[in-house]
DNA sequence: GCGACTGATGTCAGCGAGTGTCATCAACGT
DNA sequence: ACGTTGATGACACTCGCTGACATCAGTCGC
């Protein structure tokens, strides 16, 4: 065992989602939740780049399945094949955390800077679908287009998957809403 | 006349836009606009919520100028038809303000935090397009999507008439780039 | 074993954003 | 003249965040 209790950065986000979720994001002062995780300030900045970075640190994983799953379908595939099968993917991640997933983005949508880091971790996984896209031939603007309106879906497929049981499963919400999304081009 | 200079407003938003673009965002302190600007730092901030904000003052009008071209477009109107009736006319707006444009968008990318706020003045655009659809009879998610869509398609077509001269006619641009969107759906 | 090194943490000083509060004083209405 | 209003100044304060240096268990080379 080491000179302190391991995992400090795990203890902090734990810590960090409760205060947030019992009081709100801005009574939620730094120390309070390094106070709650038995750390010292500075070290939460050592493990975070902010105060709002701590609910996201789980974003890199996530640009890596988006990217290998549309990497991963068939070269033949049309781009809305792929940008489906990548969402679908991103979609898998959060099917065992529904409770966990819902309490977060509760304390999200509370707060506006908050969502102003939301929209921009989004925005990165447009970006890197986007990417993705052009990695298998899909040439600009059509594949930022394509990415973007993707992720567009899957932030609406998100939230109605977030807001009804758990059971549901997300990928099949987050379909549900990119055929939707074709219907407005495609039937007029 | 009054006790001081008029506009305080304006001359905090003019020097605010000259130091941004002169040192960077970050480089520059709230003090200093205000210094440029002739007046305290309090003052500042009775004018602007933040040092962010200073950029995104005109976001209102935009607002309106949205809802009000997708209400004005005929009853019978598909949702499409709608949609690219708001987001030309927003076009519209900055088509005589090229240079000015292309300045501000330039000081906004060069900054994360600046982006953030960028993200989530589309996002407020987007939620009253998506109720604009509404108003019109388009149920959702279908309004939302479309929305959320269409501003992305507008994202995309502003920047390309960012980099381009200024005689082109942004609305046009944004045209293109709807009709690309729509490609990605109908065509496959 | 012993010393050098590493790496995560603590400690402290400090800057800058943003807020609450009260004072000031021209303009305006009565 | 007199009270009111509204924009501003002045000042103290909290909190997010950073840089610099100290500390000390574990580890590696010898």
């Amino acid at each position: 065992m080491g000179r302190w209790e391991p995992d400090a950065g795990g203890r902090l986000a734990r810590a960090a989602l409760e205060l947030y979720a019992e009081r709100g994001y801005e009574q939620t002062t730094v120390a309070e939740i390094a106070q709650r995780a038995g750390v010292t300030e500075r070290t939460f900045f050592r493990h975070f780049a902010d105060k709002r970075e701590v609910l996201f640190g789980a974003s890199d994983e996530v640009y890596e399945v988006l990217a290998s799953a549309v990497g991963a379908a068939p070269p033949a595939a049309p781009p809305l094949r792929a940008l489906t099968a990548g969402l679908v993917a991103l979609a898998g991640l959060c099917a065992e955390r529904h409770e966990h997933a819902r309490q977060r983005q509760a304390v999200i949508v509370a707060n506006a800077s908050l969502r102003e880091r939301e929209l921009i971790k989004l925005a990165a996984m447009a970006s890197g679908l986007a990417d993705a896209l052009r990695r298998r031939g899909v040439a600009d603007p059509t594949a930022t287009l394509a990415a973007e309106a993707g992720i567009a879906a899957f932030r609406v497929g998100f939230e109605q998957w977030l807001a009804g049981p758990a059971e549901v499963d997300p990928a099949q919400v987050v379909r549900e809403a990119l055929d939707k999304l074709g219907g407005v081009f495609a039937g007029g």
